[in-house]
DNA sequence: TGCCAGGTGGCAGCAAGCTGCCACCGTTTG
DNA sequence: CAAACGGTGGCAGCTTGCTGCCACCTGGCA
C-alpha cells in the first residue's frame, strides 16, 4: 500500500476497515469527540458491532473521548460496555475536534474534517506520521481522566452548567459579576455554588477550588 | 506537492525547511522532547538562527516540550528567549517521544523515529493528517503548564507557615477554627490569608485554592 | 533612655457570602 | 381544570470574611 491514500465516503471506509478491524493484533487506539459521528445509522451500527465482537479482548483498546460523549445515555452505556470488556477509556479535557484511529502502530485512519455531507478518510502507514500522532495521543492520554472518575456514582456529577460556574469561580469574579455574566440571578448563582460545594464535599470555597482543580473540572 | 513525501537526512530537511520557515504566515506549532535533537551542531545552529530571526514576531509560535528540555541551562535560556519574543511555550507532562512540526495548519513535518545515524523526515500536507495531529496537539497543549509556572523564581515565595495556612484552608476549616489550631489570632490568620491570595495573584479564595493545587502547595 | 521598625491582636465597620422563606411560573400529572 | 412539582428570583437576616485603624509588644539602634 502506498504510504498515504484517501477513502471516499463511508462505504469505502467500511469496506477498508472491515478486514483491518479483524486483523488487529496488539492495540487499537482511538480519539474522538463523540462516540458516533457517523453520518448513517447503518455505519454506526456496523462499527459498534466490531467493537462488540469478542475479539476485542485479544488486543488492547485505548479510547479517548471528549467529555461531550458522556452527555448521551446511549454513549455512556456503550463506553461502560467497552470498559467492562477490557478497553481503556479516558475522557479528555479538551474537545478533540478531529477523530484519530491508530491500529497496531501501523495504520492511522483520519477522517477529513468536513467535506459536508459525505466524509472522506485519509489512511496512512508512514511511520513518522504514526509516531507523531501516537506521541501526541499518548500525551493527551496521560493527562486525561479515567472513565471511572467521571461516572463513579460517589464522584461528583457535575454538568455543563456546573462547569461554567466552576470556571467563573476560578476566574476570580465576584458572585455578582459571575451571576450577571452567566445570565442568572445572584440567588440562583449562589444556590449553584452551594450545590457544587456539596457535590465536591467541600467545606469552603478554597477547598472546593482545590478539589475542582484536582478533578480537572475548571478547564 | 504530493500529499506525503520523505526527506532523506538533515541536509534535505534543512534545504526544504529554509523557505518554509521564511514563509510562515499565521502559526508555527512544534512539539519536541528536547529543544535540539539535531545530530549535527551545524543543523542545530541553523534552526536556532531561524528561531532567533525577528520575523518570529509576525506569527504565533506554539512550542510544547517535555520537562526534560528544562534540564540543560542552554535549553532553558533558549526557551526563555523564545517566550520573551512572543512565542507561547508550554511544558508537557509526558515525554513526547517524537517531534512534530506544523506550519500554518498546512504542512506537518515529522522526523522518522530512528534510522540511527541519519534522520529522515516525513512531510505531509494531507488535511486529515494535519487536522488529526493538530487536534491531539491541542489536547496535549491545553493540559500542559506554562513555562512561567516551571521557571518563575519567585514561586517558592510561600514559606513553611504559608503552607500550613494553605493546608488549613484546604482542610475546609473556618477561619476561626484554623486560627485557633495554628495558635494565632483571627486577625493575623486573615492577614496571612490576604497575603497568600496576593502572592498567588488570586481574586477569591476559590481561585487561590485552584492555584495552590496547581502549584502543589497544599501537600 | 528614647526612638523606630516590624509584627501582633482587638475592634469596628463594611463587603461578601449563605440560606430560609415565600411568591411566581411553566410543566407534568391526576 | 386543578393540584402537585421543580426550578427561579427577590428579600431578609444571619454568618463569614475583609481591612483600616490603633494600641501593644519586642528587638535593634543611637
Amino acid at each position: 500500500m502506498a504510504e498515504i491514500t484517501t477513502l471516499r465516503g463511508d462505504a469505502q471506509f467500511l469496506a477498508f476497515m472491515e478486514p483491518v478491524a479483524r486483523s488487529i493484533r496488539e492495540e487499537f487506539s482511538c480519539a474522538a469527540r463523540e462516540l458516533s459521528t457517523w453520518p448513517s445509522m447503518a455505519a454506526s451500527e456496523t462499527v459498534r458491532s466490531w467493537m462488540r465482537s469478542p475479539e476485542i479482548g485479544r488486543h488492547r483498546t485505548w479510547k479517548l473521548v471528549s467529555a461531550a460523549a458522556l452527555v448521551s445515555e446511549d454513549s455512556r452505556e456503550h463506553l461502560l460496555d467497552l470498559a467492562g470488556r477490557g478497553a481503556e477509556v479516558r475522557i479528555a479535557a479538551t474537545p478533540l475536534p478531529q477523530e484519530t484511529i491508530i491500529v497496531d502502530r501501523r495504520i492511522a485512519i483520519l477522517p477529513v474534517p468536513d467535506a459536508l455531507g459525505r466524509r472522506d478518510y485519509t489512511v496512512t502507514t508512514a511511520p513518522a506520521v504514526i509516531g507523531g500522532v501516537l506521541a501526541l495521543f499518548e500525551a493527551a492520554w496521560e493527562t486525561s481522566a479515567g472513565l471511572a472518575a467521571f461516572l463513579r456514582p460517589d464522584q461528583p456529577q457535575i454538568d455543563v452548567e456546573g462547569r461554567s460556574i466552576l470556571r467563573a469561580l476560578g476566574s476570580g469574579l465576584s458572585d455578582e459579576a459571575a451571576a450577571g455574566q452567566l445570565g442568572m440571578s445572584l440567588r440562583t448563582y449562589r444556590r449553584r455554588v452551594a450545590g457544587l460545594l456539596d457535590a465536591l464535599d467541600a467545606g469552603s470555597r478554597f477547598q472546593a477550588g482545590l478539589r475542582a482543580g484536582e478533578l480537572g473540572l475548571t478547564r
